[in-house]
DNA sequence: CTCCAGGTTGTGT
DNA sequence: ACACAACATGGA
C-alpha cells in the first residue's frame, strides 16, 4: 500500500511512487491545470486539488475512491521500474520522470481528446478542451470548473460549434465519430482482446493507428501497445537503426518491451520531450 | 516568412 | 502494400 486515506484526501509518502507533476505533465491527460501552490484536476464531472507539503503529496476530494483508482494507487511502480530498468535505453527516462503513474481514464474522454490531440500541440489540445467544456459542459463542485459535457450534449453540436471551439479540421471527425459510437457500446469493447478493440476503435471517424493506441493505453489501460508520435519517432531514430513507418516502429517496440510496453512508452515519451521544452 | 505539434484521411500507384 | 498532399490553428 503506497498510500494511506484521510477523511477528505489521499496522503501519498513517496515521491518515487507518486510525482504529480510528471503524472500530470507527461502527455496522457488534459484535464488539469496548473496554479501557483497546487494542481488541480476536473475528469468527468470529478475535482481533487494536488498539494505537496513536506515531501509528501495530498490529493483533496471528496471522491476519494475515484481518484484512489483514477491514480491507480493500488499498482506497485517499484516492480514495474525494476523491470524496465533491465533495457538500458530505459535509464535515464525513469530516472528523469520518476513519480509517473499511467491514470485510469474515462474510454470516452479518451478518445474525443486524443481524437482532438492528432497533428495538434499539447498547449492547444487543452486549449480545445476548455472551450469545450466552458460551453456546454456542467458547472462542477464549488463552481471551481466545468464537467466534461455528457455524450448527449456533444452529440447535439454541430460541426461549426467544434471549429468555434478551435478544433479545426478535426471538427468534422468528432462530428462523425459521436454518431458512430456511444460511451455504453465503447465499455462494451473492453470484453475484447488488445487486437480485436484496436481495429475497432481505428474503424472509427479520426482513430488511426496511434489515437487508438493511446486510447487503449489511457482508456482502456492496455500495456501491450506503444504508441507512436512525432517524440517517438524521433526517439527510435535515435537509438535504434532508422525506419520510417510507424507501425513498423510501435510493432518492433511492443516485441521489446512486451506487456510493459505502455509503461516504456510514457517514460521515453516525457524524456524525449523534455529537451524542447513543455508546451 | 516557414516549420511544427501525442496524425488521419483520401487518392494514386 | 506504400507514398504523399491536404487538412485548421497558434506558437516558435
Amino acid at each position: 500500500m503506497i498510500y494511506t486515506k484521510g477523511k477528505n484526501f489521499i496522503e501519498i509518502e513517496s515521491k518515487s511512487q507518486f510525482n504529480v507533476e510528471h503524472i500530470l505533465e507527461c502527455g496522457q491527460v488534459f484535464c488539469y491545470e496548473k496554479q501557483e501552490d497546487k494542481y488541480i484536476v476536473f475528469p468527468e464531472d470529478k475535482y481533487a486539488e494536488i498539494v505537496e507539503e513536506n515531501g509528501k503529496t495530498r490529493i483533496y476530494t471528496k471522491d476519494i475512491d475515484y481518484f484512489i483508482n483514477w491514480f491507480d494507487l493500488n499498482t506497485d511502480y517499484s516492480k514495474i521500474k525494476a523491470e524496465l530498468e533491465k533495457h538500458a535505453i530505459m535509464h535515464e527516462p525513469i530516472k528523469f520522470g520518476y513519480g509517473i503513474r499511467i491514470l485510469k481514464q474515462n474510454p470516452f474522454e479518451t478518445l474525443i481528446s486524443f481524437i482532438i490531440s492528432a497533428n495538434n500541440n499539447i498547449k492547444r489540445i487543452k486549449l480545445i478542451l476548455n472551450n469545450i467544456r466552458n460551453s456546454i459542459g456542467d458547472i462542477g463542485e464549488r463552481k471551481a470548473y466545468k464537467t466534461f459535457p455528457s455524450f448527449d450534449k456533444l452529440l447535439d453540436c454541430s460541426q461549426d460549434f467544434f471549429k468555434t471551439m478551435g478544433a479545426g479540421y478535426r471538427a468534422e471527425y468528432l462530428y462523425k465519430v459521436l454518431r458512430q459510437i456511444n460511451p455504453r457500446q465503447l465499455e462494451e469493447l473492453k470484453s475484447l482482446n488488445t487486437q480485436k478493440l484496436r481495429e475497432a476503435l481505428i474503424s472509427l471517424s479520426g482513430v488511426g493507428p496511434k489515437v487508438a493506441d493511446c486510447v487503449l493505453l489511457f482508456g482502456f489501460n492496455r500495456f501491450d501497445v506503444f504508441p507512436v508520435d512525432t517524440w517517438i519517432v524521433q526517439m527510435y531514430n535515435k537509438y535504434y537503426s532508422p525506419l520510417g513507418n510507424r507501425e513498423k516502429i510501435s510493432h518492433n517496440l511492443v516485441e521489446e518491451f512486451k506487456n510493459l510496453s505502455g509503461y516504456a512508452q510514457q517514460y521515453l515519451f516525457y524524456y524525449q520531450r523534455s529537451f524542447i521544452g513543455k508546451g
